[in-house]
DNA sequence: GGACGACTGTGCGCACGGTCACACGAAGGA
DNA sequence: TCCTTCGTGTGACCGTGCGCACAGTCGTCC
């Protein structure tokens, strides 16, 4: 049996799939590991595939030509990646590299095709999947129309964020202030400075590499322009 | 017949489908007219249809709750809108107005998701559309990643040209000044002073409501950096 | 243990571009 | 015809936040 067989099953996209269809993937994938910052995939490659995250983590980035960087998705494990080249054959929007140390399969892109187009499931589930990718993309879009810096980085917080408690919710492996500087155009200065002032507000709070948001109400405030982005 | 069939032969999204299933869908459309500004759809409705746009413009803005609006998307006649959430059943990402006076047919969400569900064809005409939606707001994502307005417009200008001649591009039906500073995330009088440098250097020029864009390499090489944004 | 690199914290100066104010021309409607 | 509205052009001002510089703090790898 493959190696990659048991992994697959983890995969959402891929459970309403029978055994013997799984299992005649599997042997068709190739397994990679990457340390942190390598890089997976680029703009400019031009051979595709559809890849399965099994564990790590990666970002999706793009970067303009005067070599600003420019934060745009993240890939968990158990998610897929590399679906726009798949579905249209177009090059890539983004370049993909990997956060941390990570492990991922890769489907070749007729191969992942075929796939997509054979089983109506799989099929919807990609679409599904593109039309988050667009809202996601949008609303980040819409985030960067805020005028100061501070209300960028609330409402990019609350964008990361996964809910835990009601009135809470919690990034896991934070990112740096370099990395959201990034994500909301600013620098990573600003981003130090108003993560003083959350921090003093009680509003974040840092423990090890998880970041908690304790006050959601204020950081959406401020998003909406109800609460005065402070000095 | 209803009077919208012949109009859905002309949606290149329709185009595979056999006349009788045009016939029956045209019998469960609604035509609609809006004027200028007008709103054909928002953020907050829960009532989802696939939009058909017959004639005229329409664009997809979004707002910041401090009023700002934000330009997303154009929709040219013969192309369909409301994708998302015909595809998934959340909430749409954006609102929808004409720019101009325009003429709309609507498919209610469950006729459309069935439509595409059951045929390939329209299937994948959907997936590579909302591949084309991602890759269009991941560029104007990275666009907004430009340092100055002054690049931001001029890599603007080159997202929105169609290119006619090898070295020229034209817009037609121009944007206002203030239409981009919406979308490069800048003010009116910031576009109208760069417009004005643009002119005297002959980049672009303006003949009705056409802009022609004469260099084009010049435009790309401030987008790059390679040419410092002048004074 | 020590050295290095990555990340965070903080002061300071300056330029850029947002905002306000106003003027002008063209389009379009009464 | 006037009058309103909309889009464009331009000057002046002033605050913000970027960039630079440097210091301090971790963690990691020889």
């Amino acid at each position: 049996m493959p190696i990659a067989f048991q992994y697959l099953l983890k995969f959402p996209l891929l459970q309403d799939l029978p055994q013997s269809t799984l299992m005649r993937l599997s042997a068709q994938m190739e397994d990679r590991q990457y340390a942190r910052r390598e890089v997976l995939s680029t703009k400019e490659q031009t051979r595709f595939a559809l890849g399965f995250l099994i564990s790590g983590r990666l970002q999706g980035v793009d970067s303009t030509v005067d070599g600003r960087s420019v934060g745009l998705f993240f890939v968990e494990p158990n998610d897929y990646f590399g679906e726009l080249s798949v579905v249209d054959g177009k090059p890539a929007a983004e370049h993909v590299i990997a956060v941390g140390k990570s492990r991922a399969l890769f489907l070749e892109a007729p191969v992942a095709r075929q796939l997509i187009f054979d089983h109506p499931s799989v099929a919807q589930a990609v679409m599904s999947r593109l039309s988050q990718r667009v809202r996601e993309v949008t609303a980040q879009r819409t985030l960067l129309a805020l005028p100061n810096p501070f209300q960028r980085l609330c409402v990019q917080l609350l964008l990361l964020a996964r809910p835990s408690e009601p009135t809470q919710a919690v990034l896991e492996s934070a990112p740096t202030h370099q990395e959201l500087a990034i994500m909301i155009n600013s620098s990573r200065e600003t981003v130090t400075r108003s993560f003083q002032i959350l921090i003093l507000r009680q509003v974040i709070e840092r423990r090890g590499d998880h970041l908690h948001l304790l006050d959601i109400p204020f950081l959406s405030d401020v998003g909406n322009g109800r609460i005065e982005p402070p000095r």
